[in-house]
DNA sequence: CTGAAAGCGCTTACAG
DNA sequence: CTGAAAGCGCTTACAG
């Protein structure tokens, strides 16, 4: 049979490229190529460029960069370091990296920067796999990371998942849609919706959520209501006032994060509005700052240690040659009632 | 001079053992040690202990296990992933080794549990030094640390820092002071005081400061008006109750922790209190919560990613054989007013 | 269950 | 500047 492999056998199990390899391709001696390896200065500048050109194209690796195949080396990239978000996310990851017996190695990642050395600094130190948390990730990094063999996967993905890359998210059009179900339960007609960054997808299916929400209830859709901004606290000031000193303000914001929500408090509270009195509030995220506001927020959670876990496990499948069923998994969001929202007739 | 070396001299620099060394100690053939290194299972038991005895007596690490010189990896244990505190520090320690090109492992430690195998995968994992975040280490761990030559550098120690470890804090005393004085140039003169942990090194630096403010202004202590706790909001909530049904409550309150402060927030609204107008209130952290409290919270600000930085760089020079010049530095903590805090008069 | 021997991947002192 | 040769640390098929 294996003289006749069809074109969809599986290929020949390519070895690691030893010296020998990258010698006999480039003509040069062993001892050369070991030199060159080993930034030996006794070496002519054309023969080090041709060596080192073979060793990039074959993707050599001298054995002490080689980690251990004991333990996996997962990279997780996260974006901001500020917000518990990324602290929920990195909980899950790390509690299934231990479970796996794998490493989780944190490093950050700088927005907008040209430099993509970060990648050959992966390969370098021996990571395994890439964990991306909301990455902007460009087209030209994803494509650097499949040429190195890389597996990524990618966390709350900003933009359309594609296809060729392997993301998870949380339900976000159902999360949209139960924030703004609960409200218009409570009796509430009039609900501003804070979106975070318009074009961002997470930002998108939750506005198509409220939209839902209100066709249904046949309440026709004020665009006036609609802000968007920013998942920061400051944009749920911002925001909620400028809501606020509408002539007729909604008596219900629901905000895309909990952050902008605890602004939405802050704002009421300084134009001596009470909520949940006069102003129902609703965030998203049930981050554990949530619990700690003053009225408790109500919220639509994101599950995002799982996220962080489920991530995780599939970046260690990968490495293991599996490719995953789906390439974009959705974890459900759910509505957690707590102070910040009541009836209008309460 | 080589020959008349006294005492004093460095120690002959020890090579790595290899395989040959644990065959020639054992008298066992090389092939074996490779087996019982590699889990061969052709091996008689009372072989196999004695070899795996050598192996870790001379602390025998197999090449593929053995990082490459170039990149550093230090293990960062945390012991909380929920709070926002772990990831200002982990934001500082991962900004830092960026910068010295070094890899941060992030694991969870697990208090309490009797498993001390962490260790010996750190050591597997080729990690070069280890930084515990709000330790809870025993004697036994440190030892065995030292004993595989894993420097240690603790943040925020939980106990009393001793001479044989390394450690970084911040000046608690001092902000128990700043924060007391505060209220009491605000006309404050019962201020509660609440407390985390009592016999946490940090918690009792603090309740001095607050004790000196006090005596300093001529005022007596009232032990009621301390109270113990935790740094959670839950904390916040029941202590902040507690003081608030005092037959003469205080008109301020000193929370330990930011958390605590926002829980003492909540405790307020609950009994119609208002804040700052019948009550001051003051954290302790200045986490980025303590700016999306409404109102917005005042605190003394440790300043914890800094103290992540300088940990990860004091693990990187002890790496490097480098001895700290202190085995405990604190850092300086300072006082950030907000909407919190007012005067009595006002 | 043990180890002598062959062999792999790499480094390095040295001859040209 | 190059590479043949010696040698190191390790693994493994195989004889006993």
């Amino acid at each position: 049979m294996k003289s006749q492999a069809g074109p969809l056998s599986p290929v020949e199990p390519q070895r690691r490229p030893s010296l020998a390899d990258i010698a006999e391709q480039t003509g040069v001696s062993i001892s050369t190529v070991s030199k060159v390896v080993n930034g030996k200065s006794d070496v002519s500048e054309a023969t080090r460029r041709r060596v080192e050109q073979a060793i990039r194209n074959r993707q050599y690796v001298p054995p002490r960069d080689r980690r251990g195949d004991s333990r996996l080396s997962i990279a997780v990239l996260a974006r901001s370091m500020t917000s518990p978000y990324t602290l929920e996310i990195l909980r899950g990851a790390a509690t299934a990296a231990e479970s796996a017996d794998a490493d989780l190695v944190l490093s950050m990642y700088h927005d907008g920067s040209d430099d993509r050395s970060w990648i050959e600094s992966m390969v370098r130190g021996g990571r395994d796999a890439v964990i991306a948390v909301t990455s902007m990730l460009d087209g030209e990094e994803i494509d650097r990371l499949n040429e190195v063999g890389l597996p990524l996967v990618i966390v709350d993905p900003f933009n359309d998942p594609q296809p060729d890359t392997v993301s998870v998210g949380s339900t976000n059009w159902n999360g949209g849609l139960a924030g703004t179900e609960h409200l218009l339960a409570l009796g509430h007609s009039r609900i501003g919706l804070l979106i975070g960054v318009r074009h961002a997808l997470a930002s998108r299916a939750r506005e198509h959520g409220y939209v839902a929400a209100l066709t249904a209830a046949g309440i026709t859709v004020d665009p006036g209501l609609i802000l968007p901004g920013e998942y920061t606290f400051e944009s749920g000031v911002e925001g909620a006032l400028e809501l606020l000193a509408l002539p007729e303000p909604p008596t219900a914001i629901f905000a895309a994060s909990d952050h902008q929500a605890l602004g939405v408090i802050e704002a009421a509270r300084r134009r001596a509005v009470r909520v949940p009195e006069d102003l129902s509030v609703v965030g998203f995220d049930d981050l554990p700052i949530a619990l700690s506001a003053s009225p408790p927020l109500t919220t639509v959670r994101q599950p995002l240690s799982e996220m962080g876990a489920l991530a995780m496990r599939t970046a260690i499948a990968m490495t293991e040659g599996e490719e995953p069923a789906t390439h974009h998994t959705e974890l459900a969001t759910s509505l957690v009632v707590r102070a910040s929202s009541r009836s209008t007739s309460g």
